[in-house]
DNA sequence: TCGTATCAGATTGTATACATGTATACAATA
DNA sequence: TATTGTATACATGTATACAATCTGATACGA
């Protein structure tokens, strides 16, 4: 044997992942809100552990950009401005458009119906934590064929640190329609493998959002 | 005064902070080889702390995708297959463009005179480790006017799990002259405010270098 | 000979305890 | 009154100690 090289295998379910992830799901159904303080003990003691393992979680967070932290003075749930907001839509634009046209000429019969199955979920959703979980759900349904691991992991981290303001101040109702006639228009493009014209109706569909979110967020931000 | 928002304020150099920026460093320089395994033990002697410390930084550089962590089995140096060098490089390419796109109508004097002369410096260096450390600071000066911070750290992220895969086997005396003229071409454009031309010059310049790193990495590796 | 089980050594994971830095409240001063 | 200095409380940073897990080698049985 030359040399032992890094085998993948199984990862497990770790304290600090554990606790990563209570967090993150918080962090997206605005449980804990943006520039709130997230402290070390509290956290330690609500999971029966101690800060160490607390800590890990709160590296693992900031490195995913929903946390940000500051020497002695402790973690903060993010708070991008309307700039940085805007930023990161235009990124996820070139990514996920670019992910989608990879996609769509692999798209399975099972991963259409994956996706047709979510959109009809998504109809009959009333609350928010429901229809962020949904909706995000279908979009990376709709980027998973690319097959690119760590393109969707990309995607998924820009998705989560701008998502929940969309639900911060907007309502289902208000939103809902527009999503879904949308969310429609790139699955049939998909379906008919037009991959531009799938590519163009999302690129219209984060538009839209960002719209949406820096309307909001001008006037209701201080 | 309203409300005190998290303000990022000056960041200090900690413990954690050290340690990331010697291991990063030592992973592009290669003294420290894909899959190669970073105890902490070790990592804590070296710097005279203990292994709390070390483990904040191992998170941290996982963050950055230098780093692979197996629980309970330790920190491995990520290296990635040829698969996922083409999908960084894709990347690269998608968000490389677009951020030099942005930054051409941006560019001041003294902006392109950093470029120049880097170059100039480029021209005179030898070493492998001066060849990266100022190839990634042309980089760097290309894209920094289009001003989008978090664009910005996402390509270094990118480079920096690549590019050190140009110097494992490569040596400047191949790659210079090429990646030279290269270089200076896109700079031209950019001085021309021709924005497309630049970004197609990098593109063509980055499709190179993945042919290159392809062709050593298929018969090198194991 | 090959595969499996077992055990010692080593390494990582976590809890506890202490050290250090920061924020708030209050007193002193201009 | 506003500003600066100081004390106290509190949260974070880190070292040490111990527990859990993995690795590798050896012993055993088929």
């Amino acid at each position: 044997m030359p040399e032992r090289i890094a085998t993948p295998q199984l990862k497990y379910r770790t304290a600090p992942e554990v606790v990563a992830e209570y967090i993150r799901d918080a962090i997206y159904r605005n449980e804990l809100l943006p520039g709130q303080q997230l402290q070390q003990e509290e956290l330690a003691i609500k999971f029966g552990i101690s800060r160490i393992p607390v800590r890990d979680a709160l590296r693992q967070l900031q490195g995913e950009g929903l946390v940000d932290l500051y020497p002695n003075r402790g973690a903060f749930v993010s708070n991008p401005g309307v700039e940085e907001l805007r930023e990161v839509f235009e990124l996820r634009i070139l990514l996920e458009t670019y992910a989608l046209k990879l996609a769509v000429p692999n798209f399975t019969k099972q991963e259409f119906e994956l996706c047709s199955s979510l959109l009809t979920h998504l109809e009959s959703v009333a609350n928010r934590a429901d229809w962020s979980r949904i909706d995000q759900a279908f979009h990376a349904a709709l980027y998973a064929p690319c097959k690119q691991s760590r393109t969707l992991t990309l995607i998924d981290n820009l998705r989560g640190s701008v998502n929940r303001f969309y639900f911060l101040y907007l309502s289902p109702e208000s939103y809902g329609p527009d999503c879904l006639r949308e969310h429609r228009q790139i699955l049939k493009a998909c379906q008919k493998r037009d991959a531009e014209a799938a590519a163009g109706f999302l690129e219209a569909h984060l538009r839209r959002s960002l719209a949406e979110v820096e309307s909001v967020s001008a006037s209701g931000q201080q």
